[in-house]
Parts: structure tokens; sequence; C-alpha cells
DNA sequence: CCTAACCCCTGCTTGC
DNA sequence: TGCAAGCAGGGGTTAG
């Protein structure tokens, strides 16, 4: 489900929750979320950040990074990753909780902050910054929208890449937060094919991509990100960026860069995702 | 290091 | 209405 603008509108919402008092309980499902030696396993993960104040929220591609103080102790961050379906869902202590809730949160001022996800493609993990960075944080490609991502730096990592641009894109190594579908957006408004090789984009084009890829996010976290079913703000809120989208999940309609032309936009699965894009104007 | 294939899950939509 | 298949915005692992 989420992606950067995604992430980061749920970052924006939680701080602006302003939590502040200390983490009374901590509520764990009894499932295993995403499998893999770095996440939290069943019945664990939380109990540490229990008697401990919540600080600041921040986001790293598609993570959320939560610090946690205590008493003259070291700081805690809570890492959480929404996969396909997760959300964070803030609700007050005693609501019922949610089906598919792995984690919840009660704080001492009786609001309760809910890990919710269906597919348990999610996961999270409380630990030092030291240890997290040991983790898939520490192999996360540049920032789309720091500085260190730029034509030249896209032009570099994909130039031995022979996989289509659009799976590049995908890679997490490459651009940190882009999803499926920002990259297909990104493509579209740079007329590049999909399932263009990589590495052969011109710096010219991965100039331009880089810069389409940052403006898109941009947009699409003002608008409070991309809301085509379940994504939600943990305050219920929907995002509006769906209204922007060129091509993705338009299979069939005509094209709003052909028009009058009867261009129709096609649907192409790569890698077992779909990719959107006109076969009239990108190549 | 790179790539493709396959895996992990539930729930909604589509087609018969 | 029922049922099965297909599909979904994520990434991890593994074999080659």
């Amino acid at each position: 489900m989420p992606e950067l603008p995604e992430v980061e509108t749920v970052c924006r919402s939680l701080s602006q929750a302003k939590l502040r008092a200390p983490v009374q309980s901590v509520w764990r499902s009894a499932y295993n979320l995403r499998i893999g030696e770095y996440w939290a396993k069943r019945n664990e993960g939380g109990a540490k950040l229990k008697g401990r104040r919540p600080l600041k929220i921040s986001r790293r591609g598609k993570y959320i990074l939560w610090s946690f103080g205590g008493e003259s102790q070291a700081e805690l961050l809570l890492v959480l990753h929404l996969g396909m379906s997760g959300a964070l869902e803030l609700h007050r202590k005693g609501d019922k909780k949610a089906n598919h809730t792995h984690l919840a949160l009660t704080f001492a001022d009786g609001r309760r902050l809910d890990f919710v996800d269906p597919r348990r493609f999610g996961g999270f993990r409380v630990g030092s910054s030291a240890e997290h960075a040991l983790g898939p944080l520490g192999k996360l490609g540049p920032e789309p929208l720091s500085s260190d991502f730029d034509g030249e730096a896209l032009h570099r990592a994909l130039s031995k890449r022979k996989v289509a641009i659009r799976d590049a894109l995908l890679n997490q190594k490459i651009v940190a937060g882009v999803g499926n579908i920002y990259a297909v957006e990104a493509l579209y408004q740079c007329k590049i094919h999909p399932q263009r090789a990589a590495s052969s984009l011109t710096r010219a084009q991965c100039d331009a991509l880089a810069v389409r890829i940052a403006e898109i996010l941009k947009q699409a976290i003002e608008l409070g990100g991309t809301t085509l079913r379940d994504y939600r703000a943990p305050d219920g809120s929907r995002g509006r960026n769906q209204l922007q989208l060129g091509v993705y999940g338009r299979e069939g309609e005509c094209c709003g860069g052909c028009a009058g032309q009867d261009a129709k936009i096609e649907r192409v699965v790569l890698g077992g995702r779909s990719a959107f894009f006109c076969p009239r104007c990108q190549s």
C-alpha cells in the first residue's frame, strides 16, 4: 500500500497528534509479521517501550522511525514498515481493537496507537539506532527528496542494470521510497517506456526522471498521499493524489497527453506487478 | 554483484 | 447467489 508520500503523511499526522505521555502498556498479537532475522517475531517486539516517552518521528524511504526516551537510558527507536496493507490508527484507550491489530501502544494520556496489518507484509522492530543501521535501513539508497538524489546519481546507479527501468525504480537501493504507482507515473511523465532497459537511459533522461520523481512525490505529499483503496492516515482521512494519476490503473482509457490521437493506455505485467503506459508517447 | 523466480498473507473484485 | 481465480500500493530469500 504505502509508498513514500503515504508514509510521510502518516509521520506528519502522527507528529501532529503530539503524543508526549509515557507508554503505559504494550500489546502484541501472536502473529509473525514480516519474516526475517531483523523483524520482531510473534508475541514479541514492543515490551521494551513500556515506561518510555515518545519523542521524534521521522521517515527513511518507506520506514517510519519513532524515537522513545527513558529515564537516563539511551534512546530506543521503533522502526515500522507498513508493507502492503499496514496502517497506524489512533484510538482511545479501551476502544475495541480492529481485526488484524498486531501492536498497540497505550499512552498515559488515554490514547492508543495501533499498528494494523491484514496481510502481515509489514513489520516492526525496537532497538538502538546502531542495531537498525545493520538491518534494511542501512542498505537503502538515496532519499529522493534530498540533494543526494539527482540525475547524475541515478544515471550511475542504472548504468549496469539490465532490468526494466520500472523494476529498477522499485529497487530501494537505487532510490528509497519509490513504489509502483509513483515509478509508473514518473516514467509516463518523462515519456519513458517502463520496459526499457535501465542502463539504456541517457544522462538527460535520468536528469529529467530524477526531477519528475521528486516533483511527483512532493505533490503527492501535499495531497496527503494516494488512496486507491485502503490507505488511510492515522486519523482515518484519505489521500487525494489519486485524482492526479495519469496512467496508473487506467488501462484502456485515453492518454491525456495524446488527446484526440486515440492512444489507449496499456497494462503490462513486469516481475508480477502491473505497469501502465501509453504506447504512443512512451518509448 | 546482478537477476528471475518464488514466497509471505488477507480481502476485494471479477467472471463464470 | 456461490465459487474460484485474479489482483493489490511491500520486500525477503534463494538459486543460478
